[in-house]
DNA sequence: GATTAATTGAGACTTTAGTCACAGACAGCG
DNA sequence: CGCTGTCTGTGACTAAAGTCTCAATTAATC
């Protein structure tokens, strides 16, 4: 299913809602609102592909994406999940290069869109807005490294545990992730988190527990993830 | 030896050396050069480290820093190198948060330094500023993209093809670099690099001519470096 | 509810990477 | 020149990760 350009509804009501657009005057946003266009992507759809030029600023509104690289062998990479309030494509917008990476609806999606040269002006026009962007992009520079310390430093066990301490609420991990998604987030094969899962499971750490994923000791948990 | 702060000199001229300061009228410039402060390091010197409070960027004027993690076991990962232009601590600045890194100075290294309420002013008060900034994470995005790729979905081997395609100018690497600064460039061990080396000269794509590295089959080197 | 499709479990095996332990080479320096 | 510290070469070994294959299980769909 191909992305909708939705009707122009209350867009400045919208901004309300994503923190890169905060203290604003209402005119600034009215002015700012009728750059924007509101767009629907269906879960699974590609909103950017790695390589190709852009011309797009993108602001979530609902819904998740994931930006990933896929190696010639079919070897996926999440480099990173964004969820609403977040922003994509402002590296090729401000570098000039093309996408560094695919981003995939996870969820349906609805998003706001800027063109190129409208969100350049927004940014040079509005320093609030200047500042909410360089907070964001160095939220996501500091999440690559810890990912980068991750892939070269850390065991796949130590990472998988990592992943279950941040997804679990209390001590139960009620989110579904197969174990291929939890292989492509941690830069490894199915098998292996396969393995790492059971393993921690006859150690007597999680349980499973139907779709949920119980830790039983998270101490012994946060022992592995700290390696 | 401690870093040493610099007599004020011609600090407004030293901006014009660095990118993100073009474009500004000449008293813009002599009014944020009042609030720049150049410092020195000697080679090794750490200037900002991992999980610290950050109270200031730098500006790198002349000479190389790294930006590195350190394992507990002691295993380093470089996470970039950055030269004359590149600025450093912008992260902790603009989210609050502590250095997600360690910085060290590779060479001797001469840089200004602003306190972080004076340069988030300068950003708001210059979007020409903010632009250049904004320009400067997204390289530093892209590169750790690239990163994590190579992390992920690469061999030591085809990541090393790479490094080597890298450094080279025309057909000889000029090899000042150890092979345990290869290994920490590229999130390995030193034999495991040392051994990649000598995989490559015996399958006679690479030469070691003295101190220098001479690539003898480019083509082949890229096919590893592709894979 | 039968039949696909997706997901998971599991074993056997290969490859890649990392560890350990030394010996040799080499560079800088008193 | 000889000493010292850094860097490199090498082999033997271990550990971690990845591959291949197939059965079992669990959704998902008509």
């Amino acid at each position: 299913m191909p992305s909708r350009a939705d009707p122009p509804t209350d867009v400045a009501e919208l901004l309300h809602n994503l923190p890169s657009f905060q203290g604003l005057s209402e005119s600034a946003l009215t002015e700012i609102a009728r750059l924007a266009q509101k767009r629907s992507y269906a879960q699974g759809e590609i909103i950017a592909l790695e390589g190709e030029p852009c011309t797009t600023v993108h602001f979530i509104l609902k819904g998740q994406v994931k930006v990933n690289r896929v190696s010639l062998e079919g070897r996926e990479q999440v480099m990173i999940r964004l969820n609403p309030g977040d922003a994509f494509c402002l590296v090729p917008i401000f570098d000039g290069g093309p996408n560094p990476a695919t981003v995939e609806a996870s969820t349906g999606v609805v998003l706001l869109a800027f063109r190129k040269e409208d969100f350049l002006q927004i940014v040079q026009r509005h320093p609030e807005v200047a500042l909410a962007v360089l907070r964001h992009l160095s939220a996501k520079l500091r999440h690559f490294v810890g990912l980068v310390e991750d892939l070269s430093l850390r065991t796949v066990e130590a990472r998988l545990a990592r992943l279950l301490l941040r997804l679990a609420t209390g001590e139960v991990v009620h989110r579904r992730m197969t174990q291929q998604e939890m292989a492509a987030e941690l830069g490894t094969v199915r098998e292996v988190i396969g393995r790492a899962l059971r393993g921690l499971e006859r150690e007597g750490i999680i349980h499973f527990d139907r779709h949920r994923i119980v830790i039983v000791d998270r101490e012994a948990l946060e022992a592995k993830a700290s390696v």
